[in-house]
Order: structure tokens, then sequence, then C-alpha cells
RNA sequence: GCGCAGGUAGUCUAGUGGUAGGACAACGGCUUUCCGAGCCGUUAGCCCGGGUUCGAAUCCCGGCCUGCGCACCA
């Protein structure tokens, strides 16, 4: 069973009205995995188009969907395949288990690159014990990546993905060339990855198969700017700085007194901090925490976590990253792609510099046929001197200046080849749903009645409005089946639901988040107007029903009170 | 992966060798009709595998899952 002895209220019920499930579970279930329920998908997928609204419609931005399985190659050059696999010893009389690096950094204070000849080695050489003296076992790692081949036989070697980053990198040419060669731009997707967890814990907080909103926007390396800071400059926020020191302070002032490094750093942090609020974060429950230079991931040169207050404590849900060139830099090496983009300079600039001219009439007389190679040669050559030595085909050719003359001559640059560098926000959804959930969770008392109350945004409600017809028979039911039918016709999550008491109905739809139930009473076939129910305040207002679309639109989008479009009823 | 504690209907829970009980929820009916009303009825459960025993939800062993602590979380 998910979450057995110490269920908290709010995983309850998030079972039981469907909004996760524990995923196999009629086989026994496996820990790291679960389902999506009907309600929990849409509002998974509702945080996702926000998100889509965020960080690429309103950015210079494009989405794509790469596999999830990546070959071998891809993971070798990221840098998983290595540091990715963990080297881990065993006690063989405790049986207690450590990350063999750490374990030897903490008691040797040595920093070893992890292969397992090396970490046996040391254990070899220190005679290294476990803190009870107990001995270890040969070294071994943990991968975890999830490992996976492809094609018959043997197959080619693959992993699934444990970001969904590295799909965006090695499309780099394609997508520099979609936006013209011109910076900045960014790339977005939305998916799974997954990491073969040693031991997941905490429900929806570490999972195997989770889903990721990751954005790599590429930038100038000198250029870390964005054209849009204004708009978040005077944001104040919570900052954890590297030393555990806080402050609450505007991003600009952040910037300016260098606790963020870079202003487009800043931007993204303010940007992700606008797009938490939307969705229902509390802003008093949410900070930016910078990583310490040990915590760091292998790629990172700076990076701040997104930290939200939950129930298990302060946990990370953004980290926003300057991955600064490491990722094409590496996949270029590896691959021998040039991943640079030309930048013109704003006016070329002009340089002075020798050249060797090559006189062909004398070249060509001595050298014959080599002569047409010698001169291109000569000509991309830096000069200085009054000789020159060249190599074509290993052999080594000597020029005295009966050969070429030397001419000053001036040339423009007109730009340069750079490999861009990359900030990377990176969002994990399922902590991100939950949290959200958490923070709407809440309870009142109606009428001397404990109620539970689910206090979504408006815009992520998994069922938007819910029909009830106050009396469960006709004509009330079909009037409110036809009802149910023209708002589904206008594009809104609509439930009928005509079992039980009316209030009893009202506290169902409470529960779930659904801000509006509509009911269809008796005044209704007097003058075709129903109530629409606000679930905050549970007060109703009584519309015509020709006017519900339109004004249940406005009411889904804004977060305006419901006495702005009809009559109070009661 | 180690240690501790658990796992009984959708949910919460009682039962600790001999017919598995309740509450809530859900569903049907009657009744009521604007905030979890009432009555009647229905559906639905001992995590999986092995062992001990005439007999196991209960005892033993192994596994899986959940929670907590340690470790891990690039």
């Amino acid at each position: 069973m998910l979450f057995a002895s110490s269920m908290s209220e709010i995983m309850e019920m998030l079972i039981r009205r469907g909004f996760i499930w524990q995923s196999f579970e009629i086989y026994g279930g496996m820990a790291g995995f679960i389902d999506y329920a009907p309600l929990g998908n849409n509002l998974r997928r509702k945080i996702e188009n926000i998100w889509r609204e965020f960080f690429v419609i309103n950015e210079r931005v494009a989405e794509i969907d790469t596999p999830l399985i990546g070959v071998e190659e891809v993971f070798v050059a990221s840098g998983h395949a290595t540091s990715f696999v963990d080297i881990a010893i065993e006690c063989q009389k405790c049986g207690r288990v450590y990350r063999a690096d750490h374990y030897i950094k903490d008691k040797l204070n040595i920093e070893i690159n992890s292969s397992i000849d090396a970490i046996k080695e040391i254990l070899e050489v220190y005679d290294l014990k476990c803190e009870c003296d107990g001995n270890f076992s040969e070294p071994f790692s943990m991968n975890l990546m999830f490992s996976t081949n492809i094609g018959a036989g043997k197959g080619k070697k693959a992993f699934l993905r444990p970001e969904t980053a590295q799909g965006i990198f090695i499309a780099f040419k394609r997508i520099s060339n979609y936006f013209r060669d011109k910076l900045p731009f960014g790339v977005a997707q939305i998916g799974r990855a997954f990491r073969n967890e040693i031991s997941p814990r905490q429900g929806v907080i570490r999972l195997r198969e989770f889903n990721q909103a990751e954005l790599e926007f590429f930038v100038h390396p000198r250029e870390k700017k964005h054209s849009n800071f204004r708009e978040v400059a005077d944001d104040e926020l919570t900052l954890v700085d590297k030393f555990e020191k806080v402050h609450r302070i505007t991003l600009s002032k952040a910037v300016e007194r260098g606790i963020i490094a870079n202003e487009i750093l800043a931007y993204f942090i303010g940007k992700t901090r606008r797009f938490l609020l939307k969705i229902g974060i509390k802003d008093e429950k949410m900070r930016f925490r910078q990583h310490k230079d040990d915590e760091k991931a292998h790629y990172a040169a700076d990076c701040w976590d997104a930290e939200v207050l939950t129930s298990f404590g302060w946990i990370e849900v953004v980290g926003i990253a300057d991955r600064t060139d490491y990722d094409l830099s590496r996949h270029s090496k590896f691959s021998r792609e040039d991943l640079s983009i030309f930048i013109s300079y704003s006016k070329p600039l002009v340089v002075k510099i020798k050249k060797a001219v090559p006189k062909m009439d004398v070249l060509g007389p001595f050298f014959k046929s080599k002569a047409k190679k010698i001169a291109e040669l000569l000509e991309k050559i830096e000069f200085e001197g009054e000789k020159i030595e060249i190599e074509l085909e290993g052999e080594k050719i000597k020029l005295s200046n009966e050969f070429f003359e030397v001419k000053e001559v001036e040339e423009e640059i007109t730009g340069e080849r750079v490999i861009p560098h990359v900030i990377e926000p990176s969002f994990g959804l399922d902590r991100i749903s939950y949290a959200v959930l958490e923070h709407s969770f809440d309870k009142d008392i109606v009428k001397g009645e404990e109620r539970r109350v689910l206090r979504l945004k408006r815009w992520l409600a998994p069922i938007e409005v819910a029909v009830l017809p106050l009396l469960s028979k006709e004509p009330f039911t079909t009037k409110a089946i036809d009802i149910a039918s023209l708002l589904r016709k206008n594009g809104f999550y609509t439930d009928y639901d005509d079992s039980g008491s009316i209030g009893r109905r009202y506290r169902r739809y409470d529960e779930i988040g659904t801000p509006f139930c509509i009911t269809v009473d008796h005044q209704t076939f007097e003058d075709d107007t129903v109530t629409i129910r606000d679930r905050d305040s549970t007060e109703q207002v009584r519309v015509k029903v020709l006017d519900l679309p339109e004004i249940l639109k406005e009411l889904m989008t804004s977060e305006i009170g419901i006495e702005n479009f009809g009559k109070r009823f009661q």
C-alpha cells in the first residue's frame, strides 16, 4: 500500500480521489514509479501548458521532442557515463555501503577520480577500513542510468536519458540553423527522464521515472544578459547564498552586489519565481538557494535551486544552472562537429598583418606540381622573418624570400566563432505538481462542519466546473445534462453529478479543487437562470444559462469574484 | 544497500491459531431538497511465495511494498 502507516491526510485524498496511484500495484508495486491518475494527469498537463506560456511562447524559444533512449556516445560525451556511475564499497563486517570517492576524501583527504582500479589501489595502499574496523569488499560500480540495448542480439549499448537536456545539445547544429545562427535563443523540452535511484523515498519526491521541463537558453559567453530583465528586476525574493547567508533582496540589487553572478541567471530566477507564483506556490514558502562549490554538478559553473517548503521540508523543485560551454564543447570534441556560432562584430576589426604573397613565376618552375599546394599553405601562415618552413605531405620544405614577397595588408575581421554558453532552468514537474497540491490543500469550517477544500488556482483545476441538479429527478437532471453538454462544447472540463444530496456534492468538488459548481434549481425553469457557486467562499450568484460560457471563461482565466456577474443568491 | 516499525474492502481501522467485524466512501432504492441529513439494501478485504499445523490473516522463513534512521540523490 502507498504511504501506509503515517499516510498524511493529503496523500490519502490524492490517492482516493484519483490524482496519483502507485504503479504496478496489483503486482506488488515498485518503488520510484507512480501513475498519474485522471485528476493528477490533468493538473500536470495544465502546469506544463503554463510553463510553455512562460518559457516558450514569451521567449525566443522553440520546443522540441527527442528520444528517451540515447546511444552510449551521448552519455560518454556528456560525462554521465563516468560521473553518473558511482563506485561503492561495502564493509564486509557491518554491511554499510559508502560512495568510495566520498569516503576516501573524508578519511584520507584525497581527491580521486572514480575508477574501480584507482579506488582499489587506494584501499590497498592506505589499508583503509570501515569505521567499524571491518574490511571493505572489492569496489563495485553503481550506475544510476538505466541501460538497454538497441536492435537484435547484443545490439548497441544505450541508456534511458537521465535528463532531457542532452537531446537538445546534440541537435545544436540544426537548432542554431533554425534560429538563423543568431544568439540568444533557447530550446525547451518537456518529457520523461530516468534515474535508477538506489533507494527512492518520500513518494513523489524521488522517482526513478520522472517528468522534466527543461530550457536550454544559449547566449554569447560575454553577454549574459536578457533584454527583458527589467520586467523582473524589482521583484523581491529570498536568496540563500553559498555561504548560507539569507538575503531578502530585489534581483537587480542581487546582481549589483554579485550575489547572483550574472543578469541572465537572475532573469531566469525571477521568471521561475513568477511561474511558481502563477501556479499557486506560496511566496513565503519559496526560496532560491545557491549550490555550494562541492555540491555542483560536473557541468555547472553556478547553480541556483528553487526550493519549496512542504511537509517533507525544503525540497528542490527547479535547478537554474549556468552550464557554460561544457556540453557543447564536449559534444563538439567527441563528435568532431563544429558546434560554434559565428558572431559578427558591430564594426569589423581592421588589423594590419604581414603576409607572404607567393611569387608563382618562381615557385612554378622550381616546385612543378607541388607549387600550387605550397602557395596555398604559404598564404595561410602567419609570417615573420625572412625564411619560412612548411610541411607538405610529411616533407619539410624551406622557402627563402626569393619565392615570395612580403606585403603588409589590412585585413578586416568581421567577427569570431564562439561556442555559446547555456543557461539551464530545469523543472521537476512531479515535485512541482505535488508542492502545488500541498500548498493548495486547506480546511475551513462551514456551518460548524469541517470542510476540505483544495484551493487550486482556477486555471489549474482538473475539473473546471460541475453541473448539479438540485434534485436528482426530472426535469432537473435533463436540464443539468444539457447545460453540462453546452459547457463541454465550449471547452470546459465539466462533470455532471446527481448522486447524493446537494451539500454532499459541493463537498466532493471542493475536495478536488473544482472552482465552480452550477446548480439547476426550481427557478431555472422560470427564467432560464442557474446559480454559480464559488469554491473558496461558498457564495452563489444567479446568472442566465446563455451567459454561462462567457462568464466562466472570464472567471477561469482571472481571479475576479463571482459577485461581478450576477445577483447574490439567498 | 543496512537497521527498525508496519502491510486486513476505495479509505481508515478491529481482530494475534478455529465462521474477518466496524466506520467512512461508492452504488441502488425510499425520503428530503442549496452546503458531508435519515432509513433500507448492495458491492468490496487479510501484500506475494514457501514452511509449521488437522487448521495460518494470526507462528516461522524469503520476497515485495510503505514509513523512519543511516547511506545515496551526478
